[in-house]
DNA sequence: TTCAACCATCATAAATTGCGATCGATCGCG
DNA sequence: CGCGATCGATCGCAATTTATGATGGTTGAA
């Protein structure tokens, strides 16, 4: 097994067909096809079916794939640590963020560590918080911004907690409600739009409302901000968003609450970071941070 | 970039001996020479430093190897992978535990795992509990068995809570106590051999005592139950240990305890279990446990 | 039926990898 | 100080591997 095979199998595995997967990767097709049937022998199980009108993955190819990427990550890790021994951190880095991130400025934070390590590439993905904790674990995302429901802590990664804003409650602007600040249970009787019960988002409003000793109706359920605050500006009930990510809509009254309880973001990452990463995670300050167990 | 060359770099770095390497590679010496001269090439830095009587890793070296590791590791787990979707799982596994395992009949359950997968090489590691959350962080062991300090769970790795046995004292056959069966606080008086402080398993005596109200005197520490057993032969004082694990000792006495808690003991694993390590944790029936935490 | 898309196969050329012999440097030892 | 032993680098050559370009067979659509 050479990774030049595994780099074959895996162009083949995304364009599902042998002739673009050459082109690719440079080479002629029948170059191609020869060096995937030689690893085909070698492994005794062949990883695509081919159909002479189209290629699909056999499950053979799918257990294989996983570890043949990981494969391929792992080599071109190798190589950028090594230009990082060297001085200059190279390589890539994938950032996941839920889209409220509201405990650090993101756009700044990239904008300060591309001048810092101008080699590293750089991908921004946006996902709900379970869905970036499985990423981060799968190894696709090697740090993420998230929300959990309160008092919890991300199982399988490697996690520093962030302080993050308050929350404030955003209205639009005609909505009867005319305070600048008011109490959390002064709005018990409002209609509530906010996220889909079991997101981490969701829990701390709840949170917040249940310290307060509040029942509330949520009559509208959203998946995202942007949802979030176009019902609001509709004038359909009131929203709850970070402080700090309230002022994207200008167009939106804030009030603040409170009693309202802080929003907990965390920052993951993986158990092996790479040199990109280790220097992420100093730049935000969690370089030697993570909440190790004590020794048995 | 190639496996050939990743392996020959592994090799040179486990013998610092570029002959012996070879002879491990099955090829002659100036082969190897000459794959690791053109890595070096490609990667503009040389990964060993060659006095003429010795060889040793550069820090571009040391840099690389980790990473080039987990290349190979994932290439052969890619191979097992695929003989496991025919049905047949192969690979390694590498359990770890504490000495002093109580939650599950370890022999046992390897003779079960290995009358079920004959092909899977199985290793078996004995450490510390943190040193093995370590190991399986960094891919060296798949699973482990280990303790933790009350009311904390290990960070960066999955986990399964197992219910461990009860914590027995064990003194030497003439020592000076004579009940089968004594309250915990009854003790207090007796000088004890207890693991050394900040292991897990001295936080759980520990908290034993402290939850019985009880200061108690440690004039031992040792580092493992061996010494333990071997200093309470001695009639030097009182040990303690989980109740299925004393039986290994007939020469000694059990006294049984009211009011010690349960031992709670810990599976950890890695994020990626290959298909070896995913079958064994179906045995062990934390097949899709591990607690996940809820979504966003 | 014809055509176009697509992968396998084959002969051949190019590149890589390995072999064996040898060189030069270094260290220990007498 | 000189000898022998150890060890990695280097070189020419052979074996193997990998890539090329042309061709053929299969299949689905027009």
């Amino acid at each position: 097994m050479e990774l030049q095979q595994l780099r074959y199998v895996v162009a083949v595995a995304e364009t599902l067909n042998f002739t673009r997967a050459a082109e690719r990767c440079r080479v002629v097709q029948s170059a191609l096809s020869h060096q995937i049937a030689a690893l085909e022998r070698e492994l005794g199980a062949r990883l695509f079916e081919r159909t002479s009108r189209r290629v699909r993955l056999t499950p053979a190819g799918e257990a294989f794939l996983p570890a043949a990427r990981q494969c391929l990550e792992a080599a071109d890790r190798a190589r950028a640590e090594v230009a990082a021994a060297g001085g200059e951190i190279r390589g890539r880095l994938a950032v996941g963020a839920i889209p409220t991130v509201a405990a650090v400025d993101l756009p700044v934070l990239l904008r300060d560590y591309r001048r810092r390590h101008p080699r590293v590439r750089i991908t921004l993905t946006s996902a709900g918080s379970q869905d970036l904790i499985e990423r981060v674990r799968r190894g696709g995302v090697d740090v993420a911004f998230l929300g959990l429901p309160p008092r919890t802590e991300p199982k399988g990664v490697r996690s520093l907690r962030l302080g993050g804003g308050e929350l404030v409650a955003v209205v639009a602007p005609d909505y009867h409600l005319a305070e600048r600040e008011v109490e959390l249970r002064s709005l018990a009787d409002e209609p509530f739009i906010d996220f889909r019960a079991g997101t981490a988002g969701r829990a701390q409003s709840d949170e917040a409302f249940a310290v307060a000793g509040v029942r509330r109706e949520v009559p509208f359920e959203v998946s995202s901000a942007d949802f979030m605050v176009d019902l609001v500006r509709q004038g359909l009930g009131v929203g709850m968003l970070p402080a700090a990510y309230a002022p994207r809509f200008p167009d939106l009254r804030v009030i603040r609450l409170r009693g309202a309880p802080a929003r907990v973001e965390h920052l993951v990452w993986d158990n092996r970071p790479s040199s990109a990463t280790r220097a992420f995670l100093e730049l935000v300050g969690a370089g030697h941070a993570g909440g190790v167990s004590p020794p048995e």
